[in-house]
DNA sequence: GACCTGTGTGATAACCATAAAATAAGCTGA
DNA sequence: TCAGCTTATTTTATGGTTATCACACAGGTC
């Protein structure tokens, strides 16, 4: 017994060529209806399902999209996965998950590139200038997620985010608006793009506004650095800050935690918290964070039509840089202006 | 100029023939050293990759998972998604990733035979008996990754599950313990073999303490309707429930929420809180929430290992249902026994 | 020198589908 | 009736790899 079953089996069984069974499958092909009957029929009788890998190889378009995660803790990333993916799915793509832990980016997308993807999506990390080459050699399209490459690096690669300096700018001059006078700053991934630009806007609002950054912690992107920082920031005898902007949501429930239940302090009223991202938890009773929306909705969207104008024109279009605007959300984790 | 370069320009450069490039990549095949090298330095200045499509094509292995998710607000997915991914990526494996949000479970497993993938975990959604076959004549293996088939249902499929009877179990002894009284119960989706299983240990453990459940809500696994859940059994006059196990932490963070921040009602004071999953929120201050670990590395190794029993004897053993026992994890948001 | 053994190599078939080219069939209108 | 056109079908070529087999060759044994 056979294990699986192809086109050829299924013509015989339908009584037509091979060819009619593949047309059968392929939308817009030219097939008669008593023809594509017989050949459906017969299809459903032995469970046929056109080879994906065949396909492909020969189409040369896998409808497969890669796509480089991590910090799948930070709600963020989940969220967007999914509506990536689903978003995906309607137009009959698939993701390919490559979690990108520890290891080296570049030697996972040479893995990626195995795969002949029709896209990458890089969700964590960047990419070297080499391997970005290597991408728009293969004419594989190549779209960072929520990050930038930096300014230096020659190899030009398209990317999505929101308006990262526009939302630091927008904490400061509420976080002033609000009087508040010692600001705090806790710190994502130093070297990440989105934590430079988003550093780079608070402290620019902040100077308009004639204040500077009053402390500073790093958080790293993680929970419990970010809990230690607060310790650090907050812990010491003397003077407190009264404002502190976390660069991430994620990192912004750890600060809140430890200064509510490790430290005593009560948010807002001691201090004013403000985070980014506008993760689901934000609007969680426990917390009613104050945060910079990152619109995920437009971001996918974006995303894909970047990826789809590879697609069409089958050539590599000049790198582009969409950046979406996100709104201050206001809730209860900070003082408002009077 | 040529789009991408396979094995017969790497042989060209390397001066070797094509089979050479071939073997040189496949680990295991026999070819000297220097052989090897020449192509290893041509592959290299080419950018060649095997083809991943052609191979799997020939070898029919793809080397690729499916995996069905959805619920990715629920931590505990996104948690799992990542260790399972890593560990498959660490020999060689890539998981492509199906969202089943509303759509028909079988409609996307059809999507998924296409892709020929060398094993299909189901962590959302089950399968109907005509797929399972379906599966099995075509040698897939299946997972169901925290779920089993309905007990009459004749296609028997493998499953990895934590022991949910014996933690339901264990929360009503905890639970009675403690001196509760009215102890509710609010539901996850009320199909779905996690809660029935919940459910049933909960009832069982409470009736061994002559007890019973005294008031009870469905939440469906979601937020919000947990939440709303909770205002209905909490909010009306009368007396209500001093404790209240809740089928997952996703909705305990909910309902402990509108406990304390809507209705005013103090946990553990008022009422004792218990949730299942323990997700790693569960550890932050802000909830520090009682509740039944599922052991997630366990449970992924399992899956591993259930699938991997498939690739050795490319023939499918009976299925095995995978039971990981889990701790109850005692923290701050119930009454203890004194 | 004849024989065997083991190793590396190259030619060819196979995997399963679609694309393109060639043919057949059906229909229209003069 | 037949050219001329449209539509459906079959034939053949193609994509990139691994599996299989046959063979060359070096080295050792008798």
């Amino acid at each position: 017994m056979k294990a699986t079953v192809n086109s050829f089996d299924v013509a015989r069984l339908a009584q037509v060529s091979q060819s009619a069974v593949s047309r059968t499958f392929t939308p817009g092909a030219s097939v008669s209806e008593i023809t594509r009957r017989k050949v459906l029929e017969a299809a459903r009788k032995l469970g046929y399902r056109p080879n994906a890998h065949a396909r492909s190889l020969i189409t040369k378009r896998s409808r497969i999209i890669g796509l480089v995660l991590s910090h799948l803790e930070n709600l963020f990333y989940p969220v967007a996965l999914e509506r990536l993916a689903e978003r995906l799915q309607r137009d009959g793509y698939h993701v390919l998950l490559f979690v990108n832990h520890n290891l080296n980016a570049d030697d996972l997308v040479g893995e990626i590139l195995q795969y002949h993807v029709d896209g990458i999506v890089l969700a964590a990390a960047t990419l070297s200038s080499g391997l970005a080459r290597q991408c728009a050699d293969a004419s594989i399209p190549v779209v960072l997620f929520n990050r930038v490459m930096a300014a230096g690096s020659d190899g030009a690669v398209s990317s999505v985010r929101s308006d990262n300096v526009a939302g630091g700018r927008a904490v400061a001059r509420f976080l002033a608006d609000g009087g508040h006078q010692r600001i705090a700053y806790i710190a994502g991934n130093e070297e990440s793009s989105t934590n430079l630009e988003r550093e780079r806007g608070f402290r620019e609002g902040l100077a308009e506004a004639g204040l500077r950054i009053w402390a500073r912690g790093v958080g790293n992107y993680d929970f419990k650095q970010a809990a230690r920082a607060t310790h650090e920031l907050f812990g010491a005898a003397g003077e407190k800050p009264d404002a502190v902007f976390v660069a991430s949501d994620h990192m912004a429930f750890a600060v809140m935690d430890v200064l509510r239940h490790n430290l005593g302090l009560s948010v807002p009223q001691d201090v004013s918290v403000v985070g980014f991202d506008n993760v689901p938890q934000a609007d969680w009773g426990s917390y009613r964070l104050t945060t910079v929306e990152q619109p995920v909705e437009p971001m996918i969207e974006a995303t894909v039509a970047l990826l789809q104008n590879y697609l069409r024109d089958d050539e590599v279009p000049p790198a582009e840089n969409v950046v979406v605007p996100g709104l201050l959300v206001l809730r209860e984790s900070s003082r408002r202006p009077v």
